[in-house]
DNA sequence: GCATTATGCAACCTGAGGGTTGCATATGTC
DNA sequence: GACATATGCAACCCTCAGGTTGCATAATGC
C-alpha cells in the first residue's frame, strides 16, 4: 500500500482523528489519558494508536510503566497534496497567496 | 453521521479518489466512461459514484440513456478545515500567507 | 513484600463495505 | 421492429476493521 494511501485510511476513522486532535492540543499523553472519555475499551484505543503509529502520525516513547505519545503531523501533507487541486472550489485565499508569491518573484 | 464524517469516509477509498480526479480532469463523464480501466465491474463503480453523490461530491444528470456525472468539490472543504491546524508542520507558505493578510489589514 | 496501576497480548465476534453475478429496462440505430 | 448499448436493480459472498473479554506482565507506592 502506498504511504499516502495508508494515511487516508488512518485519518478516515473519527476516533483516530480525535486522538490526533488531542495530541496536537497536548503532546506526550499516556495511553490511559488518551483513552479517557472515548466510548470504547483501552485495548481498542491501543489498536487505533498502533495504526496511527504505523503510518508515522504518532511516535511512542516509554516512561516507566507508561507509554507516552507524540504527534507527527507531517504524513498529513500527502492528504493536503491530494486536496490542493480541488481547493479553488472554496478557498479564495489561494488567489491571494498566489498573487503574493508572484510579487515575491517578479 | 455528521456531514464531514461521511466525506472523510467517501474520500478514504482509492477508487473513489480516482473517480473524483477523473471528474475534475474532465467533467460530464458517463458511467461507462468512468468505469473504463478500473479493475472492477460497472456495477461496483455505480456504487462508488452513489456514495460520492450521497455526500454531495458528485452530481448526476440524465442525458438520454446515459448518466452523466459532475464534480462538486465543496464538501472537501470540511476535510481542509480539519487539516489546516496541522499544516504548520509542513507548510511554510502558510506563514507567508499570514504575513500577507496582515499587510492587507494593518 | 504486596497491592495497585499501566499496559501488553491473544482469541474471539460481528457488521458492513466492496465486490460479484444475473437479469430487467430504457434509449438509440438501422 | 429488431438489435445493440447504457444503465438499473437485487441477491449474494467474503474479508477485515473495529470492537470485546480475559488474563499476563512490568513499574510504583506503601
Amino acid at each position: 500500500m502506498r504511504a499516502v494511501e495508508a494515511v487516508f485510511d488512518a485519518v478516515a476513522d473519527p476516533t483516530r482523528r480525535v486522538l490526533l486532535d488531542r495530541l496536537r492540543d497536548r503532546p506526550g499523553q499516556s495511553l490511559g489519558e488518551l483513552a479517557v472519555g472515548l466510548p470504547m475499551s483501552r485495548q481498542a484505543v491501543t489498536k487505533h494508536l498502533d495504526t496511527l503509529r504505523r503510518v508515522g502520525l504518532v511516535r511512542v516513547r516509554r516512561a516507566g510503566r507508561e507509554r507516552l505519545h507524540d504527534l507527527d503531523a507531517r504524513p498529513l501533507e500527502g492528504i493536503d497534496d491530494w486536496l490542493r487541486p480541488y481547493a479553488e472550489a472554496w478557498d479564495r485565499r489561494l488567489e491571494a497567496l498566489r498573487t503574493h508569491l508572484e510579487e515575491d518573484r517578479p
